[in-house]
DNA sequence: TCCTGTCGGTACGAAAGCGTACCAACCCGT
DNA sequence: ACGGGTTGGTACGCTTTCGTACCGACAGGA
């Protein structure tokens, strides 16, 4: 009945830094609880935190002038949200960060957050090597954009999600799935059929539940995995 | 009658350094021209170099375990090529780093590289702004990929092309242009139609001219203008 | 000058995805 | 128990892009 240190955060990347500097940005931090859809900063926005999920996930989301948007990253407990700010460039978001799936995560102070990283080198290493995991992951959502199909797209985004937040089931529905991967929401319903013969997935109104992991990576284009071994290569991911 | 001064590179990035810094990385670097469509590095291998363009454009692409390939970024005189060497992961290339048009450009060792970087806090920090910019380039290709036409996207990439290699024409034919977007070489050459006979460009075998860029503008999606709006903030380019 | 390989224009049916719409099933609050 | 809003299944015709193929135009080497 181990309860989990008091050192531990519960965010996988900030549990990788040095004791110090970790305690650091923790003891200024607010635990803070995002239900979902919540938005942190939308384009243009100044940035004024970090967030470091714990529980939930967080989206990036590219917005175009009319409105449209689609989702670029998700960010769950293995990273963080305002990689612009560890760049130095927090004047203005690009992009739009959202709320995926309700849940804590640390909000932590962008002056505080910059007097950390400037002090520390090996937080400097770390954070540099999560930029390039996100770089992958961006990159291969930009290729999938171009070369993969809805169902296959759909699966990718199920099991990254699945990773992020087992065993909870996915609270999502399809409206806004298509709003995720930038497609009708008629075209996730055509897409979640397949998925769920082949029974891969389950999913009644408003949720989604994975049945059979394998099965869905076969379903699935490659994008998943590549990102996938981007951020184990970072983190170590204990393999479920 | 001036010459340039010596103390300038020819790339722009590079020239925004410090003198010591700039100083240290040029002496260390040879000026090696590279043919079109050769290769700094596939995917998987190790970085040993960067390279700062000088007179050519380079391509990053992302690549499928099937062989097709859609570029993500260019980069020529403004940038760099291997911002992961500069993130610290060097030892497998996300992608494949190829020339685009032919030219000259600064190499730079690798370790050398690494260790101006160390010791400069100045050039951490205008790289980070650097790789920020390269991060909304690849966002804004991931969602163009998703939500733009061929033919939009082929006056994007026209543009970006001829903002780096201006008064030279572009020596590329729709067979490279159709691996660059992703699409077929036919799809290139129904899309190339319009865009000439709206007067925007002039093409014959294997080159394309920029007549009108403002028309041309008109043509491409916002992705054009955010894109060079992220480079300019970071390097007050000279609108010309 | 000829020959050969490259380049680009065009065509065809097929597939994927889109915009729109309609309606039934379901959930929740009253 | 009712009613209104949400969710998802389905359908229709349309547009974009695909895969493939054929062929003429052009360029550069022999």
């Amino acid at each position: 009945m181990e309860e989990s240190a008091p050192e531990e955060s519960g965010n996988r990347l900030l549990d990788r830094l040095p004791p110090e500097a970790r305690a650091a940005l923790v003891e200024g931090s607010r635990l803070e609880h995002l239900a979902q859809r919540r938005t942190l900063w939308e384009p243009g926005e100044r940035m004024d935190h970090v967030y470091f999920p714990v529980g939930g996930v967080m989206s990036l989301l590219a917005v175009t002038r009319d409105g449209a948007s689609v989702e670029v990253a998700t960010v769950g407990n293995e990273g963080m949200v305002g990689v612009a700010v560890f760049l130095g460039q927090r004047r203005r978001a690009a992009g739009r960060a959202m709320s995926q799936i309700p849940g804590d995560g640390l909000l932590i102070d962008g002056d505080r957050f910059e007097a950390v990283v400037r002090a520390s080198t090996r937080v400097q290493e770390l954070l540099s090597g999560y930029t390039h995991a996100v770089l992958i992951h961006i990159t291969q959502g930009a290729i999938c954009n171009r070369l993969h199909s809805v169902e296959q797209r759909l699966a990718r985004w199920v099991l990254e999600m699945d990773d992020r937040i087992r065993p909870e089931e996915l609270p999502v529905t399809h409206e806004f799935l298509a709003q995720m991967l930038g497609v009708r929401r008629a075209s996730v319903t055509d897409a979640v059929a397949p998925l769920q013969s082949a029974g891969a997935i389950a999913h009644e109104r408003g949720r989604i539940r994975v049945l059979d992991q394998n099965r869905l990576t076969g379903l699935a284009c490659e994008c998943y995995g590549i990102v996938r071994q981007a951020y184990d290569d970072l983190l170590d991911w204990p393999t479920p």
